[in-house]
DNA sequence: GATCATCCTGACTGACCGTTCAAGGGCCGA
DNA sequence: TCGGCCCTTGAACGGTCAGTCAGGATGATC
């Protein structure tokens, strides 16, 4: 708790070029290793010898493991948010937009690890659920996801080709809600609702609820 | 693997009596324990402590660690389903019934220690991300639900409530997502969205789907 | 070239916990 | 009354890890 041995990790110049990319390494492999196995199977070890380091640097750097979990979960969350806002930022009409939204939440290997990810959310809430601190991360994830989409209908709504009166909150709720209840089903390989199925349903109920034909 | 030296679990008579009630009492324990302080931290030593039996029986009935846990998993989530399916055998109207699958889908507490579900959900999703057993377990109990919401909309149609021409697969699959989706977020306290807003968004989604009014 | 901070390590330890084991008590059937 | 089976236990073993510690290297500063 109180004083902090290893780098604050803000600036810019000093020896923060090796600091950054330390930490950086570590809460890489960590978010790796929590996709691949778990969380609660993720050992210092492993993530030392992935990056080819003492584990007792790892502790230096983070103090305790939870610490370096949680802190790569959210870091790996926060990339995830990152990487749509910039998608998203400029390009395209709202049924693109739309769509690499949806090709967003369901990516099986966009970048590589990608279905990783899904293990990662399913730790990421398992562990919101208890600890106070990643729920508050959680929410303001969410929160930010929401926004995008709302942003995305406004600009919609301002271009015409959504209706005005459009109750855009409510819509982006709901929509965020379905797209995260299709992703564990598409995460845990349901027959029924196949990458594509979920894709379509997505898709459809967007389109139907903003009146885009 | 081999051979058994604890109960099978199956027939009536014997001293079945005291077998099953342990068994049960040790399923009912772990589930409990999963549910309060999550599936990792659930200890052997703790699901003994609060049946008031020594760790070893423990192992005696059922081998290993993981094995209890698991059981604890499905057997908890099973009788979710079974409670589901019993309450909605004989009564009500369409309404009535649609609004008693919200209801039971966001309970808070309805029969005691019912927030403690949602931590049952999370440790399921995230084991069945990983051991293929209790994937398929998972999937079979959602495929039951899906059917569940299946009937009811079904029996809609027969009665003449919705449209004939419905596509009543696409509505379970959808609807049950989104029940999905919007537990997540009440599970995890999200301020944006309520357990009242959750069961609103749901059954209007549901009533305009289905064309009631 | 001495001092000091930062980064890093190998070796260790202390705790926790799943699992095993040897044994005891109770009950039933012969 | 004996033999045997089912429950049950206390005690102990052994493995696994998170976290500590004493120190070593490197490089900057004065």
């Amino acid at each position: 708790m109180a004083k902090s041995p290893a780098p604050a990790a803000a600036s810019a110049e000093p020896g923060e070029v090796a600091q950054d990319s330390r930490r950086a390494q570590m809460l890489e492999a960590a978010a790796e290793l929590i996709a691949e196995r778990g969380l609660a199977r993720t050992r210092i070890a492993d993530v030392a010898a992935r990056v080819g380091i003492s584990p007792a640097l790892v502790v230096y750097y983070f103090q305790t493991k939870e610490a370096l979990l949680i802190a790569a979960l959210r870091d790996s969350e926060t990339g995830f948010y990152a990487a749509a806002e910039g998608l998203l930022r400029n390009q395209g009409s709202l049924r693109d937009r739309l769509e690499t939204l949806v090709e967003l939440t369901f990516s099986e290997e966009s970048q590589g690890e990608v279905r990783g990810q899904w293990g990662l959310w399913f730790d990421l809430w398992n562990e919101a659920f208890r600890h106070p601190e990643v729920a508050a991360d959680r929410r303001a994830l969410d929160e930010q996801w929401r926004g995008l989409i709302g942003r995305i209908v406004r600009a919609g709504i301002d271009e015409g080709q959504v209706a005005a009166d459009l109750d855009v909150d409510t819509f982006s709720v709901t929509w965020a809600a379905l797209l995260d209840g299709l992703s564990v089903q598409v995460a845990l390989d349901d027959p029924v609702v196949t990458r594509d199925r979920a894709i379509g349903i997505a898709l459809d109920f967007a389109r139907r609820e903003l009146g885009l034909v």
